[in-house]
DNA sequence: ACCTGAACACCGTTCAAGT
DNA sequence: ACCTGAACACCGTTCAAGT
């Protein structure tokens, strides 16, 4: 039923994810799903949360990987933007839904894990000094946040005009070089 | 009924913005609204374009002011910030909604009005050594992306656990102070 | 316990008809 | 030209009833 569900948000977006649809693609009555889930935004979230699932596994094998700490930051930048790219209508459901995030429960817990994980990879690379030693929990909120708000833009086509996706890593590329930059020099030193 | 559309919006987010309830509210029947508009998504978009123009014209006075460019940087983003909380759903309405975006035309324009005047004060920061001398619209982009990402993570409760609004600002504060330690030491340089 | 089918109160949208 | 009222094809959700 997640399963189904997941693949009409693929498929079709949020608004093809009618719960009509997901008892016809599961084989059952369109109102069986009631008996699992409290109402269609539960289920929307249980979505969610099998995603923030996939991402903090995502971002441990990356952070337990081989690549170099700066190099690892890139890579986990790059999931979050491909799986954006991939999935735009469950990507916009991790971050840009408040009705879906107001479901709380599993659903924040598993966000929790998944931010935890990229911070570890952020605190990596202030050790590495590959990032300034500003509050840990801040830069990793501020690198995600600038790649969230960017593939927002990218997908809202509110971004450089002339420019496409590609504009998104080029950006954060920017952005990670200016701050190894201002890691060379402390704030306030 | 742009009126009626956007105090519905402040009232009651983007699912209260019935054609009935319009209609309703600006006194006439539930489909006139189809005499003036293609559909709903044309009229949440002209009211969109109005959020648009107004953000255009805020950012133009600001520019104008009398404040140092750091300070106009810092009033542009305070601007975008305070309007996101105390208009969400229509703040969702201009960087969140792909449906709208897509409707182009006159919002389209406002839009990239709005971006141009916002440019302008990142590059008086530019000019006044406040902002590192990379490509003004990609530095411009990281910085409105970046409030933006905020934003919406602050907004989904996504953010630092234990911080709440104020950290969006403060987030900001802190990309603004890292970029300016880079601008005294141009990268590649 | 789990599912079904009918029903309720909504939607956006269309259309024939009025002025 | 602009508006109305009825109607159509959907929704999410509820509920009595079945197994």
């Amino acid at each position: 039923m997640i399963a189904s569900a997941t693949a009409l948000l693929d498929a079709g977006g949020e608004s093809a994810v009618t719960l009509r649809a997901v008892g016809h693609a599961s084989g059952i009555s369109h109102n069986a799903p009631y008996k699992h889930f409290k109402s269609r935004d539960a289920l929307l979230a249980a979505v969610a949360t099998t995603d923030f699932v996939w991402l903090a596994d995502t971002f441990r094998a990356v952070r337990h990987g081989a690549s170099a700490p700066a190099s690892k930051l890139t890579q986990a930048l790059k999931v979050i933007v491909h799986f954006s790219v991939e999935h735009p209508a469950r990507y916009r459901l991790l971050f840009n839904d408040p009705e879906i995030a107001a479901v709380g429960g599993d659903l924040e817990v598993s966000a929790r894990s998944a931010f935890a994980e990229f911070l570890g990879i952020v605190q990596d690379c202030q050790a590495a000094q590959k990032l300034p030693a500003v509050p840990d929990i801040a830069l990793a909120g501020l690198l995600f946040a600038t790649t969230h708000g960017l593939i927002g833009l990218a997908a809202s086509g509110r971004m450089h005009p002339e420019k496409g996706l590609s504009s998104v890593e080029s950006s954060l590329k920017m952005l990670v070089s200016l701050l190894q930059v201002s890691g060379t020099k402390l704030p306030g030193s």
